[in-house]
DNA sequence: ACCACCAACTTGTATATACAACAAAGCTGC
DNA sequence: GCAGCTTTGTTGTATATACAAGTTGGTGGT
């Protein structure tokens, strides 16, 4: 079978929410009515139903029906999100400054991160990341050669490492880490901190199903920079 | 119907993975065995498999079996693992001073995280928690006193308020703000910080089925403190 | 006006059946 | 020995049916 057919009422159901032809807390079509447009039994459609509802997509009530569910915190645990979207989503410039795009040695500890050895080839690359012309973000990035070969051929004024990576390979596990560090000159010289400040350190690993995709070091000044959401963390041994 | 027959099944097999007479990657009985032994319909008996596999309890491939799954990463979403046992699972001594417990009238930012109003009386506390000895945390806690009536009369020299919060209200939800701030005067002075440092100041919003139930200011320094795990989250406005 | 009942419709649970898709083990013929 | 086929058992999809349980709205009696 090419797709499954409740699959494919699924996919109907999930199009009209998205063109926001059903709004949220409208009603969806009933079991019996989506059997019968369909041209399935109402098992089949109670199932699309059902899965929707497992996944937080719609509501139902038993004697009442079938509602769209409010769309907030749709986010699912792996979406991890784009530090130009960020800026985008609050109306601010994004903008970017390549520093530096090239294959290194391997450093010991992005060797054992990266699943390389030490002084294997590695890409790295680094980057500023602005918002509204003032930098927000120093990104440093080593990227496994063996699953991303073309790593260094991008032009990462156009799009972002991240958004490169998720489309070269889907994500499928991500692990952080976040400190707060003291900068070294060479990170306030390029976030243009005049004196010392704390900043934050997210250490970001993301994996694909073939393996560790990359390692990346992404440094905020604390006064700029903060994070939240919903997070399941634990203390770290330092 | 008193309990749905799917769900016995379901219980019946994590009941087995409890107790652990199905380990972990072992097979569980097959849809007809299962259908057979309780006296259900094979599809009766497939619903429960099913749910339980996409709880992520079990694993099931086409033509091989149903099998149980790792047990890595269970842990919920909602699941905040307290500092004390932080501290012991790393095989160091936990201690905890507690400095401030008492009732306070409620500050701007506190009352509108907790759906208080301002100068409302509110519960709050202040400790440093110690790992052998040396200052590794500062909590500072604004507790709901409508939700949470006895907190001012707790020992929190016996058990940590997460442990006793945890045990009054279950959690529903937690929120949380990950910065990194310049310590002030009082906080190094009871943290023990010689100079200015860098900390990690987590910000952590519980809720309860009732409501915001307490507000924390989780800070500790940088140099000795550090977050990790399976994170979800976004930049936010500064 | 109000209450009680009923009819219609919804989702929830359960069953019996059929066939498809897939994997592993075993058997057969070369 | 080994390639290829068959058998068996498993999960996956789909259907038709039946009844339970809950909600809503209407109907009719008082």
């Amino acid at each position: 079978m090419a797709t499954a057919k409740f699959a494919e009422i699924k996919e109907f159901i999930l199009g009209q929410i998205e063109i926001a032809a059903w709004p949220e807390h409208s009603r969806v079509p009933s079991e019996n009515e989506l059997a019968e447009q369909f041209g399935v039994s109402r098992m089949t459609a109670r199932r699309a139903l059902q899965e929707l509802t497992e996944q937080g997509i719609l509501y139902r009530t038993q004697g009442v029906g079938s509602f769209v569910a409010a769309l907030k915190s749709q986010s699912s645990l792996l979406e991890i999100r784009n530090i130009a979207d960020e800026i985008h989503s609050r109306g601010h410039a994004y903008s970017a400054r390549l520093l530096q795009l090239t294959e290194l040695p391997c450093p010991t500890v992005v060797a054992s991160a990266l699943g390389l050895r030490r002084n294997d080839p590695v890409y790295f690359s680094l980057i500023v990341h602005l918002e509204d012309n003032q930098p927000l973000q120093l990104e440093a990035r080593y990227v496994s050669p063996r699953l991303v070969p073309d790593y260094v051929k991008q032009d990462f004024n156009q799009q972002t490492p991240h958004q490169y990576l998720s489309f070269i390979a889907p994500l499928t596990e991500a692990e952080h880490t976040v400190e707060a560090i003291w900068p070294d000159d060479f990170t306030c010289k390029h976030l243009i901190l005049k004196k010392a400040e704390p900043c934050l350190r997210l250490t970001r690993r993301t994996f694909s199903r073939e393996g560790a995709v990359s390692l990346a070091y992404l440094t905020s000044p604390g006064s700029r920079y903060r994070l939240g959401g919903h997070l399941n963390f634990s203390l770290q041994q330092n």
